[in-house]
RNA sequence: GCCCGGAUGGCGGAAUUGGUAGACGCGCUGGAUUCAAAAUCCAGUUCCAGCAAUGGAGUGUGGGUUCGAUUCCCACUCCGGGUACCA
């Protein structure tokens, strides 16, 4: 009987479709498991390989854990707002909204014909008004929210204490308190400005080398009024978090090194001369003896106020050489070290030693306070700037037996780890470190601060406020009206979603704002007392419609709500994650915070999102190059027993493994595959490269491999002559059942290559044996058929069955078919494997001995040597250590 | 520079807590079937030596621990990802 998948697949997908057999039913009464993919941006070019590696992989739990008696939520949908539509829109007059349900259509027919048990009744897309409505209403909801640093957690803005010197100075005064505190705020930021695309980046969207990562365009500083959001006030929450997750910790040391958590001190420095205090931030307070001069970042406040008369004109012309700098080219800087000398001191408050104020653009004026103390011996960037500049270097810290210490000591060579101090104490200012090491160091220091009021002991984060606007068309509209007085409001509930209007054309604005800000009848609103306002023109970045949207996914279809709370509370949190790494710091970081901010005003039920996370790795290709290192597209290359060959100048090729892309031609489209071995195949192929979180080359030969196995499996299984009644052969039966206990530890560790390696091997005693019980039959169907569904149904229908095998109860181990009385050791001389030999497992240790020095085959590596030692695990080996 | 991950046949990759290295698949070789091919089926396939039995070597490199190391420890090489003057 031939295997026809593409008859079978489309007559099994039309069968699931009109069945509704995938709706997820909110049965509170069963265990719940929620399994999610990361949702795809669809782009016009479709699928390629890559996407389907993620999604077949939660499709096989999903198939499982329902046979497993679980209530399934496994839903789609797309995050389809963002820049390509709308570039296409500027080019060719085609509203975004049409391009984008174009390419929903493709991605949707494509995933379909995939074969995965999503529940399509609870599809979401971003740009949905009826979706984007609530992102709205979430970004309301993070404006009229304060974090309340004592209790670590977000609080309704109405709770926010007024001191009573604001409320003195009025409503103005009142009003700008408040914003200072809500989590999302508008002001005047210095933004990233990508001029070929017109609109701003978030600095994690610039890559080091100055480049938007977007267009590969140069981006430059630019000062234009933004939204942002505190994202920093929920830092400490967001690190302590991670601790409970069960995600990769790989991704957990980037989130946390995102954050970057450092302590240290804010120590007060006096300038001399002038009635001014220099604040730094140091993770160093016990080095402050080694301080031989200071440096504050170009853009600080007291940078050309302190310079000297004398130095004034150097600093004013440093500090317009950095802005400069800053513009043009980030990565220069961190060659060489440039600072100008200001011409003032400033007072060290463990001696009162004079040290000189430099400016100088390795400060950055964005973390701490701006300003630092420099120990150039134990610091390597004060080092080469006090190299640079002939700046004295005085070592306070004893680097004891290390290598290089009398260069140390002499200040020629700088040491960053612990030691012994030496040269730290004070008589006038009390304070003494010597011989103590670091950590008893910085403690002493700190509280010899505190005490002498001098600073204190402070935590610093990395992580910046996030900026929360771009000047595009193609995003959610921000519901706020900046009236004509200077005041700002929010739309009502009752006025959402604010939907965008139609333009005629989409370029930006003047000036670089968004297109909307053609919109001139949608611009502008008159309030009912006859006030003036205009709607913000930003609109929200591409993270806004992410950053919830498995929420919306347990109550999708909700107009009155965000969502049911008993359906949160059921579903939450989302059991498995599965997505690529490229989302490990930014999308999942901003998803916790939304969700922590929800958490703490009551409208989710959990602290955390997503219980669980995976990484797929990413799908590779094959490609060619030559000797000389140049690559070759994937239509000049033929291949010749093996070896690969130039077609036009036979040039022998070396194959390598890249990434896909339209260059090399090796870009594989899964619809292409589908039409040649079937989705079923598809699937498993994807499933069969090697672990599900490695990067790993797409191999056509392989998806014939994985081909011909249900080829095999079809021609058996489905030829009713194959199988039989009565008692299954032992052998068979216990290999059925190793079978069913390998393939289900191997699904819930996300191990599916090993699987399916395991369902081959039993398919090839089945053929071998030649017949099989229906009772093995349909056992073996059950375990294959979350990974090739189409071709389960199939056969489960061949016997005799009316109803789909989706919910079918997955088979029981049968335990005593796997007990051994028995086994076959291997019999290692000197740890090398000799020979095997069939032993009882109750035969004592003593006796197991002598059986085996007695075997005819150990003579000939006992001769003449001595036994020192037997070693005998049970069901393991034995091992003879001869000598 | 720093942090994380990886390296196993011709190829993708397997190997509970240290216990038979190379499962499974691809490719290749030989055979059956066929007029022939494709498809299918059977056998073989880490490398070296040997007709064979068999022996030797072998999991990026160099050391170490152990009866026994792909697995643990130390030092290093190469590849991939993240990050970058964060005081």
């Amino acid at each position: 009987m031939e295997y026809k998948f593409a008859e079978i697949e489309p007559r099994w997908q039309k069968y699931w479709e009109e069945n509704k057999t995938f709706k997820t039913e909110d049965d509170f009464s069963k265990p719940k498991y929620y399994i999610l993919d990361m949702f795809p941006y669809p782009s016009g070019a479709g699928l390629h390989v890559g996407h389907p590696e993620g999604y077949t992989a939660t499709d096989i739990i999903s198939r499982y854990k329902r046979m497993k008696g679980f209530n399934v939520l496994h839903p789609m949908g797309y995050d389809a707002f963002g820049l390509p539509a709308e570039q296409y829109a500027m080019q060719t007059g085609t509203h975004p909204a049409v391009t984008t349900n174009k390419n929903c259509d493709n991605f949707r027919r494509q995933i379909k014909a995939i074969g995965l048990s999503y529940d399509w009744d609870r599809e979401i897309n971003t740009t949905d008004p009826h979706y984007f409505k609530w992102t709205q209403w979430i970004f309301k909801q993070l404006y009229s929210t304060w974090f309340d640093e004592e209790q670590q957690k977000g609080r309704p803005i109405s709770e926010l204490p007024m001191p009573d010197e604001i409320q003195a100075k009025g409503k103005k005064a009142v009003n700008e308190y408040i914003a200072g505190k809500r989590l999302a705020y508008y002001d005047n930021a210095q933004v990233w400005w990508c001029s070929s695309c017109k609109t701003v980046c978030a600095n994690e969207e610039v890559l080091t080398d100055g480049s938007h990562e977007k267009c590969g365009n140069q981006v430059i500083r630019k000062n234009l009024k933004q939204w942002l959001l505190r994202i920093p006030h929920y830092a400490e929450r967001l690190l302590q978090g991670l601790d409970d997750l069960d995600w990769p910790a790989g991704v957990k040391d980037m989130q946390k090194n995102w954050i970057g958590k450092s302590t240290g001190a804010e120590v007060d420095f006096q300038i001399n001369g002038l009635n001014e205090k220099l604040r730094v931030y140091t993770t160093r307070p016990d080095t402050l003896f080694g301080a031989t001069y200071m440096v504050i970042a170009p853009e600080h406040q007291l940078a050309e106020k302190i310079a000297a008369q004398e130095k004034k004109s150097d600093v004013e012309e440093y500090i317009k050489t950095a802005a400069l700098k800053s513009d043009l080219d980030r990565t220069d800087l961190a060659k060489e070290k440039t600072g100008v000398f200001t011409g003032r001191y400033a007072i060290n408050p463990v001696n009162n030693k004079k040290i000189p104020i430099w400016v100088a653009d390795y400060v950055l004026m964005g973390y701490g306070t701006g300003a630092i103390m420099a120990v150039p011996a134990h610091d390597t960037r004060d080092f080469e700037f006090a190299k640079e500049f002939d700046i004295p270097i005085t070592c306070i810290l004893d680097p004891k037996d290390a290598e290089g210490r009398d260069e140390i000591l002499a200040g020629d060579k700088c040491w960053t780890e612990d030691g012994e101090y030496i040269n730290s104490s004070n008589e006038e200012t009390g304070l003494n470190i010597n011989g103590l090491n670091k950590e008893a160091g910085i403690k002493k220091t700190i509280e010899w601060l505190e005490k002498n009021d001098l600073g204190k002991a402070t935590v610093n984060f990395k992580m910046r406020d996030w900026l929360f606007s771009r000047q595009r068309y193609w995003g959610e509209p921000f519901p706020v009206i900046h009236w004509e007085d200077g005041e700002v409001s929010l739309l009502d509930d009752e006025e959402l979603p604010l939907l965008l209007p139609e333009l005629e054309k989409y370029t930006p604005g003047e000036a670089g704002e968004s297109p909307l800000s053609n919109a001139t009848e949608w611009l502008h609103v008159t309030d009912k007392n006859g006030r003036k306002g205009r709607r913000e023109t930003n609109t929200m970045p591409q993270w806004a419609g992410s950053c919830w949207y498995y929420l919306r996914f347990i109550d999708p279809k909700n107009d009155e709500k965000i969502f049911n709370p008993q359906k949160e509370n059921y579903w939450m949190p989302v059991d498995l994650y599965i997505g690529g790494a490229e989302h490990a710091v930014l999308h999942l970081l901003y998803s916790r915070f939304w969700h922590k901010v929800l958490f703490d005003l009551g409208i989710v039920s959990t602290d955390e999102p997503f219980q669980k996370l995976y990484n797929q790795g990413m799908i590779l290709a094959f490609a060619y190059e030559t000797s000389a290192g140049a690559k070759v597209s994937q239509d000049l290359v033929k291949e010749r027993d093996g070896h690969y060959f130039h077609k036009e100048t036979g040039e022998e090729l070396k194959q390598i493994v890249a990434k896909m892309s339209k260059s090399l031609k090796n870009v594989v489209n899964p619809d292409d595959v589908i039409a040649n071995y079937g989705a079923d195949s598809l699937r498993l192929y994807e499933m069969f490269m090697g672990p599900l979180d490695e990067r790993k080359p797409w191999a056509e030969n392989g998806v014939k491999g994985v081909h011909n196995f249900l080829n095999r499996v079809f021609r058996f299984f489905a030829d009713t002559t194959n199988i039989g009644d009565g008692d299954e052969a032992k052998e068979v039966a216990k290999l059925l059942h190793q079978t069913i206990q390998k393939v289900e530890s191997d699904i819930e560790n996300l191990k599916f290559n090993t699987a399916i390696s395991a369902l081959m091997v039993f398919n090839n005693l089945a053929i071998k044996k030649g017949k099989v019980t229906k009772q093995t039959a349909e056992t073996f169907n059950k375990i294959l058929s979350p990974f090739a569904p189409h071709l389960a149904e199939e056969l489960w229908s061949i016997y005799g069955n009316k109803q789909t095998l989706a919910y079918e109860p997955w088979p029981q181990v049968n335990e005593n078919l796997l007990k051994e009385d028995s086994f076959e050791y291997p019999v290692s001389f000197n740890g090398k494997m000799r020979f095997k030999t069939e032993l009882p497992l109750d035969m004592p240790k003593d006796e197991i001995e002598k059986t085996i020095l007695s075997d005819e085959r150990a003579q000939k590596w006992l001769e003449g040597k001595e036994v020192r030692k037997f070693i005998f695990v049970p069901k393991k080996i034995i091992n003879v250590a001869v000598g």
